[in-house]
RNA sequence: GGAGGAGUGCCCGAGUGGUUAAAGGGGACGGACUGUAAAUCCGUUGGCUUAGCCUACGUUGGUUCAAAUCCAACCUCCUCCA
């Protein structure tokens, strides 16, 4: 790929964001010229976002630290629809309140990584509900579907792949295509926005968006994708122990976020570096070059930049000084994930098995058996061998609490009130 | 509307009357080794008041001492035909 002269595709290029773009040099050209307007579109389908976003989330940081203007387009409309794409089943339709519901808690997690606002570089957030939920059957019929071709439709990948599979696809998520395309048509007519940026998933769809406004509006529209992102062994990105890595930190504690950037793998470290920090690229390089155990450095260095990102400069150094005391001091950590208990069921005696499934630790009291069988289990640091014992209030430490460990990683501390 | 095929635990997938809470694999979790890494090895992987009991093989009924396995109806999906 030729070297771009614009700000903002030279950074991308340089910390590994670019996949694949329609034209180049001509959207290198439109950057380089002035102020551009560029969206990425997010679905509802849950109360946050989660960390397989937060490369686009950071796409749209960087337009806008290059002096750009970024758009988050919330799928209230299209998440009524369920995006097909390279999935085998039908997304479960969501109710319009849930979608509202979720539409609201991924609104906070923007705040954190641009600036909205009035002014020309401000970031929008728009909905393409607005414009979608009143759209009239024949009437886009005969403006938008006339444009499309069944025979293209079918033979884009994420279709053909599910068809050949055998696997059902209802007319229902045959139209999400349209309805994308048509939001980057609308977009551009509200609000001149010529770029849509995404996954690598998302290609197909964007696609869509600018062979549509070539037709209707007679505008070059531009498709920028970023690389799917798995770990160095593979992985899909953004599983814990404790499910999906979400960025709003009602759905994930700071400290777990931290931890989640903690725990990456060596040859992840300058790639995750480049992606999720802003650090400068000598920076970055100077990291990437420490060898052996130091590498632990870099991530936590990676750990706190990334959760200062999604959670503040501050939430984020106390995460860290959480782990450090936690993991490197050996000492009772207050900032570990707290759960309160009635004081009056330690009063009486709080069993083992209860006391794991109440810190959230496992999901039944057979899994804390288990647990305690295989040596996983810890009471204020101390192996727990006996399923039956009983926490009682002499077993709280100077703090006031006492620090449930379920193998070397996870604790929490448990709080009478 | 007709003919045929399919629906199993988080996922994939074996199982066609009892010894099946259901082989095998993946994933996940725990342990060992390490550096809160990877790789490797070991263990675990429905729930409970755990020598026992309960729930579970699309749904609902039925046959049987006994069903994921047999029968009927229904639901969903696939293929071919109309």
């Amino acid at each position: 790929m030729t070297a771009f002269k614009s700000e903002f595709l030279k950074t991308l290029q340089e910390r590994g964001f670019i996949h694949q773009i329609s034209n180049p040099t001509g959207l290198d050209d439109l950057y380089a010229s002035g102020t551009v307007t560029a969206y990425i579109g997010f679905d509802c389908t849950a109360k946050s976002l989660h960390v397989g976003s937060l490369v686009q989330i950071m796409m749209l940081h960087w337009m806008q630290k290059t002096g750009h203007r970024p758009i988050t387009l919330m799928g209230g409309g299209t998440t009524r629809i369920g995006d097909p794409t390279f999935r085998d089943d039908a997304r479960p339709l969501l109710t319009g309140e849930q979608i509202e519901d979720n539409k609201d808690g991924i609104r906070k997690v923007f705040a954190n990584f641009l600036t909205f606002g009035d002014g020309p570089k401000d970031a929008l957030m728009l909905d393409n509900a607005d414009w979608l939920l009143g759209l009239q059957y024949i009437d886009f019929l005969r403006e938008v579907g006339r444009h499309f071709s069944v025979n293209q439709m079918i033979q884009r990948d994420a279709v053909r792949l599910r068809l050949e599979r055998e696997q059902h696809m209802s007319f229902l998520e045959f139209n999400y295509m349209l309805l994308q395309g048509y939001d980057f048509v609308e977009l551009y007519r509200r609000t001149g926005c010529r770029v849509q940026m995404g996954g690598s998933d998302q290609w197909g769809n964007i696609l869509s968006g600018v062979d549509l406004g070539r037709r209707m509006e007679e505008v070059e529209l531009f498709a920028l994708t970023t690389p799917l992102l798995t770990t160095a062994s593979g992985a899909k990105m953004g599983k814990t122990a404790a499910g999906a890595v979400w960025l709003n930190p009602d759905m994930l504690a700071p400290y777990d976020y931290w931890q989640f950037w903690r725990n990456t793998e060596d040859s992840d470290v300058e790639r995750f570096l480049k992606l999720f920090t802003t650090l400068p690229l000598d920076e970055i390089a100077r990291l990437a070059a420490l060898g052996g155990s130091e590498i632990n450095e870099a991530k936590k260095v990676l750990a706190t930049e990334a959760t200062a990102m999604a959670h503040g400069r501050e939430a984020a150094e106390a995460a860290a000084a959480t782990a450090r005391q936690a993991f490197e001091e050996g000492a009772l950590a207050a900032g570990l994930p707290t759960v309160e208990i009635p004081r009056a069921d330690l009063a009486a005696g709080l069993g083992v098995l209860a006391a794991f499934v109440a810190a959230g630790l496992c999901a039944s009291n057979g899994e804390v058996r288990r647990q305690v069988k295989s040596g996983g289990v810890r009471i204020n640091d101390q192996p727990e061998s006996d399923e039956r014992r009983s926490l009682t209030e002499a077993d709280l430490v100077d703090d006031g609490v006492i620090k449930l460990s379920l193998g070397k990683k996870r604790h929490v501390l448990l709080k009478p009130v």
